[in-house]
DNA sequence: ATGAAAGCGCTAACAA
DNA sequence: TTGTTAGCGCTTTCAT
């Protein structure tokens, strides 16, 4: 890239020093306005493009930031991505984002092309598969700001942003509770990860809290990829209870699962009440629109930002904020009401 | 960022010179087995890192590659990305993305942005508002291969990746046609953009072979926003015209459309039959299930990634490939069967 | 307010 | 096969 155009270019034609010329394009303070004026009219002119590599390599820093997440291609992702980039952008740093396809050994490799990259920081969204998270002892050990959002892991000064998931999974399931169920099934994500772990502990917990017993059979583990939709549609049919209520961890996953049983002619809400997680636009698609747990990914995505940014500028550090917790909140459609 | 350990570090531990370590750490094949090996392995033991910046400052590349679409947050959008992710990644370059949210200064800003990233190639799905293009010159003059994909511009010697789109719209308009639809609506997007002018020259074009009149009331231009639906709703049922079959140059907002409808007691498909276009995941979820045209989001994105690899790599020039058309295909469900 | 000069870490031409 | 050396373009300390 870079056809030409330095400030030693600039510094010759105008006659004054490269530093001068750095300093008026930098807007340094002990420069005088007309000179700074001319330097940029000339840059302008001239087409002039800071070289961020020399740049940077003189600064020993980037201006971007890494992103992994597990997949693109999911609509919380997109918004939450969304999020972070219109923040981050705003503040002039650059976004450089990669899938771990929920595969351990992709999130490393991405971690590690990510570090030689020269990110500022790195915000994370765990893989599902993830078990050993020594791919970020070189952040650490190189200070290089870690933040973790949905899919989180809990280091020290590394900030976390979620939901509050126990009580999310417990919102959800006391809906079920109300609207009537009793025989109540929770289908969730890789218990590996946290999100989905405490959104179990929820489940248990408002079933608990209401005198219903519990067993393994209650809980269905999946990997809510929607080509994979017989997995729950099987176990469901097939089971010797007779479920009357299920919580899935994902409304995507949900509203699939809703197409199926009706082929099945189970009747939703009627023989079996449905509450999804995320708020994902399909919930007001699908007939019966689906109950869910709104879960702000817009406004995570702009919190992540915002608080890397805050903490590259030297706003705020990290000891003291170590997790933001957003709320979350249930909303009751026709895929939980009583008939 | 780099908490140190560079060549020379190596290079004085090894006695050995910089140049050395470098040809090692880089497969330099004028290199013996043993010295490689005893640098390399050095280097893992002090966590040696290449600094991308002085490499890149040296070398004049920095194996990135920008990419700018409208938004991040749709599902086609998203599964591009994951396309391109995982094919230049598997390659060795990273990706920066950043959103124009359709509207021309972002992107002129990203442009520039990712220009001074220093970024190897620039893949580009344009915003709806953009009518001016200058932003793209200093990439040409650069010469940085720019490659466009669906929403395109047309540019010697920037290849563009599409699909057929007046053929698409054609085909999906003929369907309508076939299934005895006379009085047809087409809602299209912003039409400076070609990919929804193509599809209103294809439906217009399929109107005629089938003798059936056209005229400026056939035709509804809207954002695509699904919260801006009731534009279309007030438009088809305040209509002189009574519309038995729609064309929906989206399918999201298609599906939507369908809900609407549905609550001013229109029948789908009995009163009015409804065609989208892109094949997202919701027009299986709707009620009834959409008609559509596959467009090959994936494939878009691996292909796109593919080019400009294969571009960078030397592999192909764009002077001959200048225009990869891929295959659409029609897809009727049941929002157009006859009843 | 401006200039001179050193050097960030790497690669590659040239030499040996 | 390995070493020497000269920058890539920028920022910044120190001088002026």
């Amino acid at each position: 890239m870079s056809k030409k155009v330095t400030i030693y270019d600039l510094a010759t034609l105008l006659k004054v020093s490269p530093a001068t010329v750095s300093r008026s394009l930098n807007n340094h303070p002990s420069i005088s306005k007309k000179t700074k004026k001319r330097i940029v009219a000339a840059a302008n002119e001239h087409g002039y493009h800071t070289n961020k590599f020399a740049a940077n390599l003189r600064k020993q820093k980037s201006n971007t930031i890494g992103v992994i997440v597990p997949r693109l291609d999911s609509y919380f992702m997109s918004t939450i991505l969304a999020g972070i980039e219109q923040i981050v952008s705003r503040a002039g740093y650059n976004l450089i984002i990669s899938q771990s396809l929920e595969v351990e050994n992709k999130e490393k490799k991405n971690a590690e092309t990510l570090l030689n990259s020269g990110v500022d920081a790195l915000l994370v969204s765990l893989a599902n598969e993830t078990t050993d998270f020594s791919h970020f002892d070189k952040y650490i050990s190189r200070k290089i700001p870690l933040l973790f959002f949905d899919r989180v892991l809990d280091l020290p000064n590394s900030p976390t942003i979620i939901i509050d998931n126990r009580d999310a999974g417990y919102d959800a399931t006391s809906h079920l509770i109300q609207q009537n169920c009793t025989n109540i099934l929770h289908i969730c994500g890789n218990l590996k990860r946290k999100v989905y772990k405490k959104r179990l502990e929820g489940f248990k917990s408002a079933l608990e809290t209401n005198g219903i017993a519990f067993n393994q059979q209650h809980v269905l583990e999946v990997d809510f990829d929607p080509k994979k939709i017989e997995v729950a549609v099987t176990y469901i049919v097939n089971s010797k209870i007779k479920f009357d209520g299920i919580f899935v961890s994902n409304d995507n996953y949900a509203a699939n699962l809703i197409k199926e049983l009706q082929k099945h002619q189970i009747n939703i809400p009627k023989d079996i009440k449905i509450i999804g997680f995320n708020n994902d636009p399909v919930g007001e698609i699908i007939s019966p629109n689906l109950s869910t747990i709104e879960y702000p990914g817009f406004k995570m995505g702009v919190l992540a930002g915002e608080s890397i940014i805050a903490y590259l500028e030297g706003n705020i550090n990290f000891q003291s904020t170590n997790s933001i917790v957003l709320r979350h909140e249930l909303i009751a459609r026709a895929s939980t009401q009583n008939t």
